[in-house]
DNA sequence: CTGAAAGCGCTTACAG
DNA sequence: CTGAAAGCGCTTACAG
């Protein structure tokens, strides 16, 4: 691999020279500068970022933290950030943490280490351990998906959503409503939607059953078991079932389907997520679309501002969603 | 931030013994070992990668280029690649071209410029400008997807499974079966695929109609296209359409519900990819697996075995592949 | 068992 | 317009 001092031997110029042809600053006679281009093609030389990165302590990179990599959303919301952030001139480095809260502690400290200049979250939890160690990072940070005290962050409307969900399935008639929801300890989507489902419920004056609120685990295993629950161990049935999610809300719609229980004349379904999933079933499924692509570059401008030092104090922003309505109800 | 010069006053010894005791190499008395581990963790101390890089010529970072980020292949496979390589220590940084075939070429030099130790490639295409780059590139290099010349390649079965799934229909009696591909250019969907169903058709002395063989994109609304030249302008109506992909394949498959067409008893359906869309779309859809996480896995090791230098030679491994058949045919 | 010094490949005041 | 030199934060022979 040929280096600056090769390139400049080259030229017959300085490293000093060859460095301002490169990175276009400082004044170079035409002559210099084409020597130094000529020498820089024919070497095929490319500079190290890693020698740029620890002289001018930049290094172009944006870590993203995600929970699993292998979901539509992280997909969708990564689009969103990698557009916006090449557009300004910046590389995403990647990594998951497999679901594993210790794994984000872990991860935040291996961005830093590679010295990257901010830092994205995908965050599935508010752990205290979480908040100190990014309290004590020196970089701009932005959660996505969980408001953070203290940390910039974007949220999804989790509980006005899930309200309007559950307002829409009353004002078709529905009173009996299940709901499949994910641990409390997430709280953004286990909390939040919960809690915009009870109180529409409370709102209407209609009485919760104990027996209609099911966890799952945002699988589609875990949201057919959910609907079994629901549709055999319930003493007063639901004639309409919420999902917090469309892989829960399509696991919940299998086993419907599997027991002759029509969707939606018998029971009518709503999910979160607006999958490409939720398109292809049958019947087509209701959900909710978050707009992740919009997400993600919101999220990314936030970095940016933080990055060229538009902003000090610490943003929230709550985004936008949409109801869409589908057989399935 | 404090360096290694910091942590080495702090615990009253040189640079070297903290480097010794970081690295767990040569020599340190006990007691020097503790002050040092007390005083990295009093600072919070965060070696920095780009500097040990730089020194070691060794990043411990392996590039991933993809077509699409957001694709469920994609996010198998890098889950794949991520499993194997965080097991042996490695790091994963993703990149995407967005499909566009210079940007492979672009990302090659922006991690090369990175100092990844090797770069994985979910190939699209085989341009001869591609094949130059990675020629001259002096680091480990795999390519997923399609076979390269002079390149370690990890393929999928094209052929044989596209083969196979047309002589699945042909032993259930279909004689007109239609085709949705890709262009040609993509050598391994577009051309092997199409090639093992034709020479399937050819084996069994199925005559092919041209008007049976259509083109998308990979997009659902490109196969929803597909399927309607394929039943409106087609002579003879195809009584089993073979789609090379499975989003294409549900494209086809709305098509087809839209117009009261009943798959499988009017016409049979099948596409590549497993995808989860294919199991819970109605009816679900018959596909091929190919494996996607273990041919992720298998692509980092080869990655590896090159890293440590195991082999040198270039090597090509074909995976294996399964049908799926379900309700669709 | 320990440390001084060189060097990885860049950029950036500084001096001319 | 140009270059010599210092320095970013590490590791690694080398010498003791």
């Amino acid at each position: 691999m040929p280096t600056i001092k090769d390139v400049a031997k080259r030229a017959g110029v300085s490293r000093t020279t060859v460095s301002r042809v490169l990175n276009d600053n400082g004044y170079v006679s035409h002559e210099a500068r084409t020597r130094v281009v000529e020498a820089v093609k024919e070497m095929g030389y490319i500079p190290s970022a890693h020698a740029k990165t620890m002289r001018t302590k930049r290094s172009g990179v944006i870590g993203v933290i995600l929970p699993r990599i292998s979901t539509e959303t992280a997909s969708r919301v990564v689009n969103g950030i990698e557009e916006e952030l090449a557009a300004n001139g910046y590389q995403i480095l990647l990594t998951n943490t497999q679901l594993k809260p210790e794994k984000e502690i872990q991860n935040i400290k291996l961005l830093k280490s590679r010295q990257v200049d901010g830092i994205i979250l995908l965050a599935t939890n508010r752990n205290q351990d979480l908040l100190e160690t990014i309290a004590d990072l020196s970089i701009p940070f932005v959660a996505l998906g969980q408001e953070l005290t203290g940390v910039t962050s974007v949220v999804y409307d989790d509980y006005h959503s899930a309200f309007d969900v559950t307002e829409s399935f009353i004002s078709e008639g529905h009173q009996q409503i299940g709901f499949i929801g994910v641990p409390e300890t997430d709280h953004a989507v286990g909390f939040l939607r919960k809690q915009g489902y009870l109180d529409a419920m409370a709102k209407h004056n209609l009485p919760v059953k104990e027996e209609w609120i099911q966890d799952g685990n945002f699988s589609f295993e875990s949201g057919y078991q959910a609907a079994k629950q629901l549709m055999e161990q319930a003493q007063v049935k639901p004639t309409a079932v919420f999902a917090v999610t469309d892989r829960m809300a399509i696991g919940a719609l299998g086993y419907l389907k599997e027991n002759q229980i029509n969707v939606p004349s018998e029971v009518a379904l709503f999910g979160i997520g607006a999958s490409d999933l939720s398109k292809h079933v049958t019947p087509p499924l209701s959900t909710v679309d978050y707009f992740n692509e919009d997400a993600g570059q919101k999220t990314a401008q936030l970095i940016l501002e933080q990055l060229t030092g538009k902003i000090i104090e610490k943003e929230k922003i709550k985004l936008n969603y949409r109801l869409i309505k589908r057989d399935s109800v």
